[in-house]
DNA sequence: AAGTGGTCTAGACCACTCT
DNA sequence: GAGTGGTCTAGACCACTTT
C-alpha cells in the first residue's frame, strides 16, 4: 500500500511541560502534517478515536483540536465518513478586462464571457427583478434623493452547477423604467449593453473589495464549507460624464475566485 | 440607565419542536440581537451563566453557541471580562492611485502616502533584506531561470502602532545588486523610485487578490482576532516595455482594509 | 453491525479581571 | 472574593456511512 494509513501520521506526542493547551498542541501536530504533505489534499485524518488513543485524552479535547482546523478552513468533516484535508478547488479568475466594451459588443455579459473562456459552464438562477427604495448607502452612491426608487436585479451565478456568487444590481428607476432592464432577461450583453444603447456610455467602474466570514444565509446560498470567507464587492458604474448609473453588490465564495486587477502606473 | 443590561436581550426561548440543534438556535438568537442593534457594537453579551440559566442547558452547549459567533468574527471574548460584540475598526483605504508616479516624485512610498493622507501614523518595522533563490512561483512571475537570485525585502506595516500588513518584495538581483535597494532604507519614494531612477520606468502593475483564514504565524505577526480572514495580494510591477521587475507578496488584515480599484471601461 | 462524526449532560479546576 | 471565560474529564445517545 503506497498510501500510509491516516493514523501513521501520529508520530509526535504531547509536551507535558508546555503551557500550550493540549487541544492546540494536537491541532499544531495535524497542521504540520498537512503543511509538510504527510497528509495529502483530500486525505483522511486519523479518526477521533485514534486521536483519543494516541494522545491519551478525551473526545471533547480532540474535537476542540479538530474545531480549530475546521475554523481555519484546513479540514472538512463528513458525517459518518471522517475528517479530510480540504481539497484546493480550481480557481476562477476574474480578469481585469471583464468590463471591456468588446465583450458587451460581442453580446456577452462579463460573467459568462469569463467562465466560458475558462472552459467551464456558467449558469444564472434565482433571478428576481423589482422596484424598490434602495438602502441609504446605495442611494448615496447613485446620488439619489431619499425617496427615489431603483430597479433591483438579484441573481445567483453558478460554475458547472456550483453556486459561487450572488449579486444585486441597483439602477435608478428613472433610467431603467420601461426598458428591458426591468425584464428577467435583459438581452445580449446584459444591462451594461442596454445602458450604452440608451446613450449612457460607460466610462469607468470603481470596485471596493472587502472580505469577512459569511452570514448564515450566504452559507446557504453559496453552499459554503465552514472556514471559507467571502469577498464582498461593491462596484459602481459611471458614464463618460462621471454620472453613476449602477451599483452592483456581490458576495463571492473566496474558494472559487482570485480577483485580478491591472493598474496603470500613471 | 439608558443602556439595557446584557441579559435583557434574552427575549426568545428554544423551539423544542425544531430539528435545529440547541447551540445553533442560541447562536441564531444572539446573532439576531447583534444584527438588529439590540446588542450594540462593543457591547457585552450575556454571560455564560446567564445563558445557561435562560436556556436551561449546560455550559458546553452555551460555549458551542458562542464558538459559532466567534468563528464568524461577530464577537470576541476577553478572559475574565466577558464576551463582546466586535467593534468595527476604522478602515484604511487602499486607493487605486497608490502607485501614481506623483507620489514617488514627492518622495513618498505608497503606504506612507496613503496612511498619512488618512490622518494616521504609519510605521514600518521588522525590515529584513537578503539575497536568495526565490520560490518557483516568484521566479516564474519574474521570468527568471532556476538558479537566478533575487533581493528579498521583508517588512511589516503598522497604523498608529497596530500591525496591519506584512509584505515581501522580490527584485531580480541582476537589477538590484549594488543599489540602495539592498539597503534597509532604500531612500525617498521607496524601491519604485530607485527602479525608475535606474531607467526602469514603471508602466503597469497587476494585482491578484485572494482571501483565506490566516496561518498561525500570520495571526501572531498581525495580532489578528479570531474569525478575521486575511487578504493575500500578489502584485507584479512591469516596466514600460512590459518587463517584470518586482513581485510583492503581501498579507493584510481584512479588518483594517477595504481595497479600492478604478477600472476603465475601455 | 461497526465505525464515523454530531450533539449534549454534569461536573471539575484553573486563570484572568474587577471591586 | 466574586464573576468571568479557558480547559478538561467521562460519560451518553443519536445520525450517517460503509461493509
Amino acid at each position: 500500500m503506497p498510501v500510509p494509513a491516516a493514523k501513521d501520521v501520529l508520530t509526535l506526542t504531547l509536551d507535558a511541560t508546555s503551557d500550550r493547551p493540549v487541544f492546540r498542541q494536537i491541532a499544531d501536530h495535524l497542521r504540520g502534517a498537512i503543511a509538510s504533505g504527510r497528509l495529502l489534499q483530500g486525505g483522511q485524518l486519523p479518526s477521533e478515536s485514534q486521536l483519543i488513543e494516541h494522545y491519551g485524552t478525551t473526545r471533547m479535547t480532540v474535537r476542540q483540536a479538530l474545531g480549530v482546523l475546521k475554523s481555519e478552513g484546513l479540514v472538512v468533516s463528513e458525517h459518518g465518513r471522517g475528517v479530510f484535508v480540504r481539497p484546493r478547488p480550481p480557481v476562477r479568475r476574474l480578469a481585469s478586462d471583464r468590463f471591456a466594451r468588446r465583450h458587451r459588443e460581442a453580446g456577452k455579459a462579463a460573467f459568462l464571457a469569463e467562465v466560458e473562456g475558462a472552459g467551464a459552464r456558467p449558469t444564472v438562477d434565482r433571478i428576481e427583478v423589482s422596484t424598490e427604495v434602495p438602502p441609504d448607502e446605495i442611494a448615496e452612491r447613485l446620488l439619489l434623493g431619499r425617496r427615489a426608487k431603483v430597479v433591483v436585479r438579484r441573481r445567483r451565478y453558478l460554475v458547472d452547477g456550483h453556486p459561487v456568487e450572488t449579486a444585486t444590481s441597483y439602477i435608478p428607476a428613472a433610467l431603467a423604467a420601461g426598458t428591458s432592464i426591468t425584464q428577467p432577461n435583459p438581452g445580449p450583453g446584459g444591462i451594461y449593453a442596454r445602458l450604452e444603447e440608451m446613450g449612457h456610455r460607460l466610462g469607468r467602474f470603481t470596485e471596493q473589495v472587502s472580505t469577512r466570514m459569511p452570514h448564515p444565509d450566504e452559507v446557504t446560498a453559496l453552499a459554503l464549507a465552514p472556514g471559507v470567507p467571502v469577498f464582498h464587492l461593491v462596484r459602481t458604474a459611471f458614464t463618460d460624464d462621471d454620472v453613476p448609473v449602477e451599483v452592483c453588490d456581490t458576495v463571492m465564495s473566496s474558494a472559487a475566485f482570485v480577483l485580478d486587477y491591472d493598474l496603470p502606473a500613471r
